[in-house]
RNA sequence: GCUCGGGUGGCGGAAUUGGUAUACGCGCAAGACUUAAAAUUUUGUCCCGUAAGGGAUACGGGUUCGACCCCCGUCCCGAGCACCA
């Protein structure tokens, strides 16, 4: 081949490719494989993201085919939305007329990647043909009870004038402007997606996804679960219901919060006393954006007065507060505050100057001492003493001869001993010091679990911290008794942190030396509970909520808000009557048809544009005929792509959105990629939508797609996200024009793992290997011969055998450097005719284009695409010699080359007749010989 | 703070899952071709050492004949959630 001229092989190729209609998806498949990609919105140009989702999946879904899979590989356009409406507006435009241009440009792009995409399978979200059916869905979901319209707390962009769903926030901020996001309550409908919280979180086993796409779905639906407790009010029929996740401190809670925006502030409003200064602490948070709320974490509050709590387990009056750290939207918008073993509370409480009772203890099991089973549990209650030397900040400590010890000072609460007096007496006898002074005591105590061998039985100790300041150096003699057994030092806090320190309650202790006071967290040992003390946390939990409460799930996931109030959305088919109230449009009615509009007009009225037009809007009741007027909304855009892929399997029918045989045939998806800021709304709507269309029997399974997987991000070549005010951003269309299609494709697959949700910076060099690489294929077309040698065939056969596990895994950059070992062997020795063209067909899947023009020249029939992928002479790798690492005491010495049916004892005889391993085992003793078959021999040797 | 990933040359990354660490590509260096440059090509390229050899997969320990891989601790980076009771 005289010069790689990528454009012209590139038009060549792609223009027979349609014309001969080669990419036409199987209709009856024997083996099918569904690969879906996330498709665009016709934003009107390919970045060099947009080569990265569509042209890589693309390298995967030729492999696919190569392998004898039938693939359905589909592509359409995600056409309604806000920016095409922006931009119509801002050009003077028709939406529709902007979109469709956009889409007619992208299209041409879109082929000249060489994408094997069945064109013919093409859906258009904003097309009649296809919102039909995005309306029937919504008609089903409303009369399985899943659709409500209601007033509702919504998130308002005063800048995209719509109402955004939780999913489309960044941080607080409107994802798309950037605009501070205002509260609002207005009509809206949702969709119960919460009714399926549960399903959606469990149902992940089901497929097989990365472990970080599950998690964050998990993180996203939030479900925790815990208790309802009920708490009376004095003098009042109302109660206060609050959720916890810690059940098991209920006897620690001090007060109890509501959400300032919660019905029962109102409901109890004759009672407060104090109302003007409730209602000003209600107007400002109201003020407040959620982003406020998050900047400033400071507590805030108001206790309303005249009123009390009953707590449902001591009967004991508590105070109730209003504070904007309990959300109303969240659990029961109550909170019972337990400032012992919650921070919010603590703080709170610390500010408000609120009791903080402990319930719950730290506990420690001795690790190298830990409590024998069978053993009878004896209860013992100590004092750990802290003496703290001003002068320099050490404390006392003591060395235990017997035992290699050391410890704080510790002992036993003697009978009727007071514990300062049992803690004077215990430094006093051990040490000597006479003259300390009292700190303070630090907090509660700990529980220690350990064995006490000398007794035969297990402790459990209750550990009362005390702190002391020494006064002087004044000392009483120890008793012969004591000095033998231990011997005082002093010692930072530093040099008993890097021990060794005999202490398991150490980690407790050096918290409470060192840091300021805070809330106790962990789980442990019931305290102060009544009839629930000395049992665990866990248990407590479960026995207290059978007692007080009653068992209760929460999650963060909200319903999901999907009234737009623009013009360009999927229409709401809706009517509102004002005698019959909400009536759904008749089934037989749909599609209920966008309006074209001469002038759209985004008012501050908060409405749609659809509503001032009043041809539109008003129509009679389907029901009883009197004047009535349609939904102005739109939808989300989100519910139109959550059932695309179902649509693609059978994108002509009018009848149904889908023919149930074909939904069998094709779904589910056996591979979908995309990106990964969907990963907790497109990719959550849709298990959600699939789902719901599964329980009303529409289709097969309850999760669409089987196996998931989220691309990188392409950086610029500074390493930073690709922005035209950075000037990094890479043109691909120029890329293209310069190195051709194929090369382009092939860097991209060849960056990093695809895989792996990395972000990998383009480098311009990169490109150019790739490029020189396809140059060196097209000299070898020029080099070919009668015989293959050895190595020729040893080298396209290894290849063959461990690529698939390549492309099967994703890993296309490491499949793409097989080719290039095998090319490179290639380069230096005979092959043949059949050889090369083994090649061409694996190569085939990055770069179609370069590869049909070698197949063809080479006197290849017809096009490559139909050719089955080469199976490997597993014989021939065979015959191979093999390499034996040989290592003595771990390293290796040397490197045998044998016969692959050697036996155990010829290689291990041969290992150790060989001169570099006798120059390391000479005048030394064999203790041991491993041998893993065909990989290696250690020895190990001693003097 | 909670959850999940990750840390390997100058750079992107390999190591098929406990068995020869650094494949492949980029970059760099030297040579060849050229009047010259580019392109191409050959060789080299983890560190110390002339060598024998030794040391390296963020850091410190451990398990093992053998650890990038498993366990414990520390530090750093990324992602998701976050006043979520």
């Amino acid at each position: 081949m005289k010069s790689y001229d990528h454009k012209s092989i590139e038009a060549k190729w792609q223009k027979q490719w349609t014309e001969q209609n080669l990419f036409k998806t199987v209709e009856n498949p024997k083996n099918k494989m569904y690969i879906l990609i996330e498709f665009p919105y016709p934003s009107g140009d390919l970045h060099v993201g947009h080569w990265y989702a569509f042209a890589v999946t693309d390298i995967f879904a030729r492999y696919m085919h190569h392998v004898g899979k039938d693939v359905l590989f589909p592509i359409g356009f995600d056409a309604f939305g806000l920016p095409a409406e922006n931009a119509a507006i801002k050009r003077g435009l028709n939406p529709k007329t902007w979109t469709y241009s956009n889409m007619a440009v992208m299209t041409n792009q879109l082929k000249n990647m060489g994408t094997m995409f069945d064109w013919d399978k093409k859906i258009v979200t904003c097309d009649p043909s296809y919102y039909k059916w995005t309306q029937w869905l919504f008609l089903q979901f409303y009369k399985k009870n899943l659709i409500h319209h209601e007033q509702t707390h919504v998130n308002w962009c005063p800048s995209c004038k719509t109402v955004l769903a939780n999913e489309q926030l960044d941080s607080g901020l409107c994802e798309r402007c950037g605009s501070t996001v205002e509260q609002k309550e207005m009509m809206q409908w949702n969709i119960a997606i919460t009714q399926y919280a549960d399903k959606l979180i469990d149902d992940l086993e089901q497929v097989k996804w990365p472990n970080h796409i599950k998690e964050a779905q998990k993180n996203w639906i939030g479900r925790s679960t815990g208790a309802y407790f009920s708490f009376d009010i004095q003098d009042s029929v109302e109660k206060i219901k609050v959720f916890t996740t810690r059940p098991d401190t209920l006897f620690g809670v001090t007060y109890v919060v509501i959400a300032p925006e919660h019905d029962l502030v109102q409901k109890l409003r004759s009672q407060i006393t104090n109302r003007s200064e409730v209602d000003a602490y209600i107007q400002k948070t109201n003020q407040k954006t959620d982003l406020d709320r998050q900047a400033s974490k400071e507590k805030s509050g108001i206790q309303l007065q005249g009123l009390f709590a009953i707590h449902p387990a001591t009967q004991e009056h508590i105070p109730v507060f209003i504070a904007d750290y309990a959300l109303a939207r969240y659990g029961t918008g109550c909170v019972m505050a337990v400032p012992a073993h919650d921070e919010r509370d603590f703080e709170f409480a610390s500010k408000f100057n609120l009791p903080i009772k402990h319930v719950i203890r730290p506990v420690r099991v001795d690790s190298t001492n830990p409590p024998q089973e069978g053993k009878k549990d004896v209860y013992r209650t100590n004092v750990h003493v802290f003496v703290r030397n001003p002068k320099d900040n050490t404390y006392l400590c003591l060395k235990w001869k017997k035992f290699d010890w050391n410890t704080f000072i510790i002992g036993g609460v003697e009978k009727g001993e007071d514990i300062i007096e049992a803690a004077k007496r215990e430094v006093l006898e051990e040490t000597g010091y006479k003259n300390i002074k009292l700190i303070q005591t630090l907090g509660e105590g700990v529980e220690a679990h350990y064995f006490a061998a000398h007794k035969d039985e297990n402790r459990i100790s209750i550990s009362l911290p005390i702190l002391f300041e020494l006064i002087d150096e004044e000392r009483h003699e120890v008793s012969t008794e004591e000095s033998v057994q231990v011997e005082p030092y002093w010692s930072t806090l530093e040099t008993v942190k890097k021990g060794p320190f005999t202490c398991s309650e150490l980690d407790v202790w050096l918290d409470r030396l060192e840091n300021i006071p805070h809330a106790m967290l962990e789980k442990g040992t019931v305290f102060n509970s009544g009839d629930f003390d000395g049992i665990s946390s866990e248990e407590a939990k479960f026995k207290i909520t059978e007692k007080f409460g009653e068992v209760a799930t929460t999650y963060k996931l909200q319903d999901w808000s999907v009234s737009r109030q623009r013009y360009w959305g999927c229409p709401i088919p809706m009517i509102h009557c004002s005698s019959c109230g909400i009536v759904p449009v008749p089934e037989n009615q749909l599609p209920v048809q966008l309006p074209e509009m001469e002038k759209i007009e985004i008012r501050d009225d908060g409405k749609s544009p659809l509503a001032h037009n009043q041809e539109w809007v008003n129509i009679p009741c389907p029901v009883c005929d009197a004047p009535a007027r349609r939904e102005t909304d739109t939808l989300d855009t989100f519910v139109d792509s959550s059932w695309y892929y179902t649509r693609y399997v059978d994108m002509l029918n009018i009848e149904a959105f889908a023919d149930k045989k074909k939904l069998d045939t094709w779904m589910p998806i056996d591979f979908y990629s995309g990106g990964s800021e969907h990963t907790t709304r497109h990719l959550l709507y849709a298990r959600f939508v699939y789902k719901v269309m599964h329980d009303l029997g529409l289709v097969p399974q309850s999760e669409p797609f089987m196996k998931r997987n989220n691309r990188g991000l392409i950086l610029g070549p500074d390493g930073n996200k690709m922005s035209k005010s950075k000037g990094n951003v890479i043109n691909p269309d120029e890329l293209v024009e310069k190195v051709g299609a194929d090369v382009v494709r092939s860097y991209l697959a060849f960056i990093g793992p695809y895989n792996e949700a990395g972000s990998y910076p383009w480098d311009p060099n990169g490109v150019v290997g790739i490029r020189r690489f396809f140059e060196r294929v097209c000299e070898l077309a020029d080099r070919i011969s009668t015989e293959d040698s050895k190595e020729s065939l040893i080298a396209l056969n290894t290849m063959l055998s461990q690529i698939t596990y390549d492309f099967e895994q994703l890993k296309l950059n490491t499949a793409l450097s097989k080719l290039m070992i095998c090319v490179n062997i290639l380069e230096k020795s005979n092959f043949s005719k059949q050889t090369f063209q083994s090649l061409l067909i694996v190569l085939n899947s990055f770069a179609p284009h370069i590869v049909q023009e070698l197949w063809s020249q080479t006197d290849g029939v017809g096009f490559i695409h139909t050719q089955k992928f080469p199976a490997a002479d597993q014989s021939l790798l065979g015959q191979q010699g093999i390499k034996i690492a040989v290592q003595v005491n771990g390293k290796t010495r040397t490197v045998l080359e044998l016969s692959p049916d050697a036996s155990q004892e010829e290689v291990l005889s041969l290992a150790k007749a060989s001169s570099e391993i006798i120059k390391w085992t000479e005048g030394k003793t064999i203790v041991k010989e491993i041998y893993v078959p065909q990989k290696l021999v250690s020895l190990v040797v001693k003097e």
